[in-house]
DNA sequence: AACGCGGGGAG
DNA sequence: CTCCCAGCGTT
């Protein structure tokens, strides 16, 4: 890399860095009440939940069950009512495995070190790093899609990273990353934000963006996106995750076990919604009866 | 490396 | 209508 370079990268932390003191969001699981463990939940609700959505969702979490031990010790039917609408039941169940786990664990404290985060049900690279940047202050490489996104454009100098995450943005991260702790979790804070804000998917906002001047895509004349085309964008009608979201939807109203008649009135096709309660049942999402009864988990 | 997994809001 | 969202675990 030329001396020029690596400036512009420099600038482009600082700038970035500089811009997000004054326009963070105020996030509740960024108040200084918030704990290690608010931050885990928040962490684990917003993977592929947008803000928005997760914000009402983890106040009345955070007010139901504070700590580890009072997830850990909660009725599975209860937690999966409470996840509610958030998409991706599977993380619920995992969220109160990870409770459970950091109870026997870690004696109720949210771990210190990657290696034991990893370990820990639903926590994977990006949230572990998230939680040790942001619950505990220490360096880590944390990138998110908002942060891939930044990347690809101000130092790659491209429209939108490759559909999947590479080798070679991991250790342009982490090459990124500043030394200290402290400004590691700004810089992580701060990159994130301005994906979400500024440097979004679809209408980039460049005119606000504090980067504009240093950004490689834009001196490159804004080229459009090469990996166009081979995106997948996933279907949603018709498939099993539709008939599965139908039938969680109809577990989590019910007060009572659901019947095999009300079951098959939710879906048309016979063999895909049993293919759907029966994959529901080996997640650990839902349970049958001996009468055939669908019920969430106690 | 590729796939399955919810749901809703914005464009 | 399509696209996208603070990803993870499995194959």
């Amino acid at each position: 890399m030329t001396v020029v370079e690596a400036a512009r990268r420099s600038e482009v932390r600082s700038v970035v860095v500089d811009w997000f003191e004054g326009a963070a969001r105020d996030l509740p699981w960024r108040a200084p009440d918030r704990t290690p463990w608010g931050v885990l939940v928040s962490e684990v609700m917003l993977q592929q939940t947008p803000v928005v959505r997760v914000e009402p969702a983890w106040r009345a979490w955070q007010e139901q069950w504070p700590t580890p031990a009072d997830l850990a010790q909660a009725p599975t039917a209860d937690v999966l009512r409470a996840w509610g609408r958030l998409g991706y039941p599977r993380r619920a169940l995992r969220l109160q495995e990870c409770a459970r786990a950091v109870v026997e664990r870690h004696d109720g404290v949210v771990p210190r070190t990657e290696a034991e985060l990893r370990a820990l049900p639903g926590v994977g690279e990006y949230t572990a790093a998230a939680v040790l940047a942001f619950a505990y202050g220490r360096r880590s490489v944390v990138v998110d899609t908002n942060v891939r996104r930044v990347l690809a454009r101000a130092i790659g100098g491209v429209a939108l990273p490759a559909p999947s995450y590479t080798a070679a943005e991991r250790a342009l991260a982490t090459a990124l990353a500043p030394e200290d702790d402290a400004a590691a979790a700004r810089w992580a804070a701060a990159s994130m934000e301005l994906g979400a804000l500024v440097c979004t998917a679809k209408a980039p906002r460049c005119g606000a963006c504090p980067v504009a001047e240093l950004c490689a895509w834009r001196r490159a004349g804004s080229p459009p996106d090469a990996h166009a085309g081979k995106r997948r964008t996933q279907a949603w009608a018709g498939t099993d995750r539709q008939v599965r979201g139908r039938v969680m939807a109809q577990l989590r109203q019910a007060d009572e076990p659901t019947h095999p008649a009300v079951l098959a009135g939710l879906w048309a096709d016979r063999a895909q919604l049993d293919r759907a309660v029966a994959g529901l049942v080996e997640d650990g999402l839902a349970e049958q009866d001996d009468a055939g009864r669908l019920h969430l988990p106690r």
